[in-house]
DNA sequence: GCCGTGGCGGCAACGGGTTGCCATGTATTG
DNA sequence: CAATACATGGCAACCCGTTGCCGCCACGGC
């Protein structure tokens, strides 16, 4: 009686292809790694032969001699953050390109788990791409030790890195809110190990010495719509007139929570945010922020680390600086727009109001 | 004179343990794969050994013997969509947990750029989570015939799948447009490859029938902000006073169209969407949305696969379901709450409103 | 004292491509 | 026609853990 329980489909390898061939083993390898080594006729054959049987070369044991897996890692602080659904699709499709496969690691904004997720994969990967790293600079500078990395939104000394121009977003911030007569600007701060919140911030300052315009801090706050809703709490305290967000979320926080009791957005503050996500076209009025190509973000970076990994160099002293720009919406608008106007908070709370810490503190 | 260029680095291998601890590389081998297999003592030894020289053992050659890589590739359709992080981090979690990596795969849309980024990826990981694939039924069994495959948001003849409960998503949607004395409802459809857009619709003609609400289709549009756009251009032609879109972002992209064309939500028309994506709750109104269980619909789906790779049968017969819940925000209203007031589009277009095709077609 | 049993460690083959080196055969050159 | 160069393909070692099998030794029972 005949077996009908189909074979154990084994996976086909080169000596299979080998023997239907005629040649040997190695010859197969050649003919798929270094064409212009083997005969082309005696190529096509044996490509003919493989199509026929179904090979694919196996990455597994290629990578166990040459070491290379043709694979890179990118490892995002929070997937949950949209910001990154663009470096994803930028890194992928370069590293698709060059036949390259990525690895997509959250580090759920945890240090720890960044960590050992990156303990654990980096020994398969050719290269790492660390976009928003929560770990210290010596820890990444340990892992660039290993393996190529590219940092990203961020500038670790002896380590490629590409960032976005801050300093001139935050300059275009404050301009766009002195043209419209703000003279005072209060920085809404996110997480103090993000990079891109204390460089934001002394943009901030550099910016409104340059501009005569006050600023001041608040936070730091969760860089969330939660985290924007507190610090409109905070802010009935210390009132604002314009305000720029750590980034998006904490702005649609901001509009919501201040909306709340009573503030209006921008009749009252002026508010600016950060990425320019989806959401900051969604959301009502519509948010006026500085956007960065996070597409090109993670293509910049992947590009690099390709490069790195065929044997370049990589770090070249200062770090790749991708341009941003301001888009204006309808979260801000002339300060002296509805002069005359008591403004609520000062309505509510004229004691504290009048006696508001100094500008420009901290 | 010393050289003091650092040696290059060289991986650590069980050889090197092994001469230093003084035993057979087999042993080493055994101390971490088996302990039990060697004495405690020794294995201390060879593990404090492997510890002073920065031993890991290298997952590339441990697959190629026990063919098996730790690793499962999950494919999501398209990470623009905030819908997928939080199955990403369901999925993620789950199999970290269980010390396994995650691969993600972006397939952009397109059921190519699926398929070959799967027969790349595919020798190099235990199984496959397919989620919302655009592939074909028969490329999904061809793939699950090679590797355990679980796929989500869509039912595969003799593939296991997680789906959430739309029918009972919808019902619940239905309903609420009844109760609010919504007699019509007209769904706005997403890509017809799209399984969810099928059952949903179904779904809505079996709820119209036993709800005596008369349902229609308009569509297919694309499932993003703009293709709501362009369904509320159509709309003017067709009126409607209860839609249930597809998604969250095509539920907002007709907020967005209605209301710049003078039609109220939800005044004038309830709209209900599909997901409860952040963005339901930042627009104005807030969207009544029928919400799906992310999380734990990554978390199933990757648990699921795991018992698959560990031998489990796999596939039970009938898909997985989950939960759904409807949650009701501001943009459905009762339909006689403007009663008596002109519904705009009626007046813009009386000759096309009086001559409508009749409901629940198609 | 002899044999059986179990604990422990080593040997060697294996997985599946890759590659340095050599052998063979053909083409080129003087 | 001899000498050299080049194209082509095979052999065998290698990458690095894993594992079947065997040998050695200690211990227990009779």
């Amino acid at each position: 009686m005949p077996d009908h329980t189909r074979p154990p489909e084994k996976r086909v390898t080169i000596y299979d292809v080998a023997v239907e061939a005629d040649v040997s083993p190695s010859t197969v390898s050649r003919a798929f790694s270094r064409p212009s080594r083997v005969n082309s006729e005696t190529a096509e054959r044996i490509r003919q032969v493989a199509e026929r049987l179904g090979y694919r070369t196996n990455p597994l044991p290629r990578a166990l001699t040459t070491s290379r897996t043709r694979v890179i890692a990118l490892v995002i602080a929070d997937i949950t953050n949209p910001v990154y659904a663009g470096i994803v699709r930028g890194a992928q499709e370069t590293a698709m390109h060059d036949e390259y496969t990525t690895v997509l690691i959250d580090a759920q904004e945890s240090d720890r788990v960044e960590r050992a997720a990156i303990e654990r994969t980096m020994s398969t990967v050719d290269g790492i791409v660390l976009a928003s790293s929560r770990m210290s600079d010596s820890a990444i500078r340990m892992f660039a030790k290993q393996r190529p990395v590219v940092v990203l939104n961020r500038s670790v000394a002896d380590v490629p890195c590409v960032v976005t121009d801050n300093p001139r977003g935050v300059r275009r911030a404050a301009e766009h809110l002195g043209e419209l007569g703000h003279d005072h600007i209060t920085y809404v701060a996110g997480p103090q190990a993000s990079w891109p919140n204390g460089i934001r911030w002394r943009s901030l300052l550099e910016a409104g010495m340059e501009l005569e315009i006050k600023v001041r801090q608040i936070g730091p706050f969760s860089p969330t719509i939660e985290g924007g809703e507190r610090a409109a709490e905070e802010l009935r305290a210390r009132p604002a007139t314009a305000i720029l967000a750590f980034n998006d979320q904490m702005a649609i926080g901001l509009i919501r929570g201040l909306t709340r009791i009573g503030v209006d957005v921008p009749g009252d503050v002026s508010i600016v945010g950060f990425d320019n996500t989806l959401a900051a076209d969604i959301v009502t009025p519509g948010l006026t922020t500085v956007a960065a190509p996070f597409y090109a973000e993670g293509s910049a970076a992947a590009r690099h680390l390709l490069t790195m990994i065929e044997g370049a160099p990589g770090h070249t002293g200062r770090p790749m600086v991708l341009p941003v720009r301001l888009v204006v919406r309808h979260s801000t608008a002339a300060r002296d727009r509805k002069a005359g106007r008591p403004r609520p908070w000062v309505r509510q709370r004229p004691a504290l109001a009048a006696s508001l810490p100094p500008l420009s503190e901290q």
